[in-house]
DNA sequence: CCCTGATTCGC
DNA sequence: GCGAATCAGG
């Protein structure tokens, strides 16, 4: 064992969840394995998302060893979750007139649609007025690959985004202020960075960071 | 191949 | 309780 499962890692693991990101993708945030992430999760009871398979009975397992596979007729599980909602409610953005009132306190409840972090969809929260920037990294030079075995797939340069199903901040007029958000939406406590984000972008130099992340290395390289 | 999540079971 | 190994569907 080595995580520690902090009540911190668990309440991000919950979010996460919740906010229906892949148990790969929660894995790398938060630095563990996806069978960390899915053992976890249902250990703390969370919903299972419809898994792409179905586990009738569980007969061979040559694990390590100990096979042991007596006799295992089980019914179907019949668990079916047909939760296709596809609905896609975009935040609100009032791209006019915003009354000065950035508190997230007043701000009505999140939607909190289920944004799926689809692979292939950089959609970072939509700055309050510019035009989406569309992070386009990679600008490796091609050529170059002799003794390399890396050489940069360049064909899965993606970004990956919070996608938290929340509005962006109250964009104050007289300024942009960074819509990384921070702690538990819903909460009190939860709210937007705030600070000046960078040209282009909605975050902020340091969320930018965190934000536009190539995701090239999954299984390896964690942090 | 890649991805996904679920389950089992040694630790 | 944890999570690697394994499975299995898309």
């Amino acid at each position: 064992m080595a995580m520690e499962w902090t009540e911190e890692t668990i309440t991000r693991l919950r979010e996460l969840w919740q906010q229906g990101l892949s148990t790969a993708e929660i894995g790398r945030q938060l630095e563990v394995t996806k069978n960390a992430v899915v053992g976890k999760a249902h250990r703390l009871g969370l919903q299972a998302r419809p898994s792409p398979i179905r586990r009738p009975a569980a007969s061979a397992r040559p694990t390590v060893k100990a096979p042991a596979t007596p006799a295992a007729s089980v019914p179907t599980p019949a668990q079916e979750v047909t939760a296709a909602s596809v609905s896609t409610p975009v935040a609100p953005v009032a791209a006019t007139d915003v009354p000065s009132v950035p508190s997230v306190a007043t701000q009505p409840p999140q939607p909190v649609a289920e944004v799926r972090p689809v692979a292939a969809a950089p959609v970072p929260p939509a700055p309050p007025v510019v035009a989406p920037p569309v992070a386009a990294p990679r600008a490796e030079a091609p050529a170059a690959s002799a003794a390399d075995k890396e050489a940069v797939p360049a064909a899965r340069a993606e970004v990956r985004v919070p996608l938290r199903a929340v509005a962006p901040p109250a964009p104050r007029r007289s300024g942009l202020t960074c819509c990384w958000p921070l702690g538990d939406p819903g909460t009190p406590g939860f709210h937007f960075c705030g600070a000046t984000p960078v040209p282009g972008k909605p975050y902020c130099v340091e969320h930018a960071q965190l934000a536009y992340v190539k995701l090239r290395d999954r299984r390896d390289n964690v942090a």
